[in-house]
DNA sequence: ATTAAATAGGACTAGAATAGTCCTGAATTA
DNA sequence: TAATTCAGGACTATTCTAGTCCTATTTAAT
């Protein structure tokens, strides 16, 4: 289905939130409290976006989450590989060893360019744009139909 | 790690083949012994293939399969979504009902927007494409490290 | 007709990945 | 010193994927 995980799901609702407010330090169990989330899974989320340099923690009493960047420097395709690792389609893609697909497939080359294009597209969009009021013009919006052709 | 699932990878191998070869119609168990794949697995896969208007079928004696379209016409977006259904990154990618995340996601329209660039970059690429000789330049190639931000 | 070749459809199992929880330790503040 | 809050990792449960298999149907050849 080619789709993110619930966590990578969680986690851009997370960051919306923390970008939105004017507060800048937000502990897990606030963040938990108001995005509905059960707290554990937001202590693991947030401790994934801390290692991939996303947030800043403070620990302690008072301590707690805030932004490492503006939101316009924070772009999807860095929140997706924070939770979900490098954002590649095939392993050719990663690393052009250790694929060797069962005879005869020889076509890495081929996907990385795809690779390459889709990277580019998640590298374009920013927390900012994510926490942008949407307009939604008919026209943006996939038509499902079209998906079959 | 928005990667394809393995069947789709394998798709990708069985199409290739069937799109090089000058000879048109392949039994599945055919197929299997020149990819490597297991007979059970192919077959499941051509079964979707058909599914998605990809190939044809012709049972019985000498029956096997066959392209349904030149590889001009086949694009990446047709079989991936043969293999798992939708290219749909979130919930609110397909329907806008149901997805309702967590109080407070609001974000759908901005997603949908990424959604279709990345659709789009799938339908622009070809299984002719896939079976053009790669032209590896370098430049092409995604650096791994700036996967990493 | 009969037999053999081949796909259709779906049920089923095993394994892997994901989601979610929990515990223990360390840092900071009051 | 006590309370708060994050760090790190282990662990479980659930879901999804991969892979297999069985039975029915269709077609071709004899
Ligand atoms: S998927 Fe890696 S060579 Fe084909
Ligand atoms: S993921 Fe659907 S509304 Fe946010």
């Amino acid at each position: 289905m080619l789709r993110l995980s619930k966590l990578t799901d969680y986690a851009t609702v997370i960051l919306s939130f923390m970008a939105r407010d004017k507060i800048q330090v937000h502990a897990a169990i606030e963040i938990a409290a108001v995005t509905g989330i059960a707290l554990p899974t937001v202590s693991k989320i947030l401790k994934s976006l801390v290692n991939a340099n996303v947030l800043i923690s403070t620990r302690g009493a008072k301590g707690g989450y805030i932004l490492a960047r503006k939101p316009q420097q924070i772009t999807v395709a860095t929140i997706i590989s924070a939770l979900e690792g490098p954002i590649a389609l095939t392993e050719c893609s990663i690393s052009r060893q250790g694929c060797e697909q069962a005879s005869g497939c020889d076509i890495g080359g081929n996907w990385s360019l795809i690779n390459k294009t889709i990277h580019n597209a998640l590298e374009s969009v920013t927390l900012a744009d994510l926490i942008r009021p949407v307009v939604v013009s008919e026209e943006v919006l996939v038509p499902v139909s079209s998906i079959y052709r």
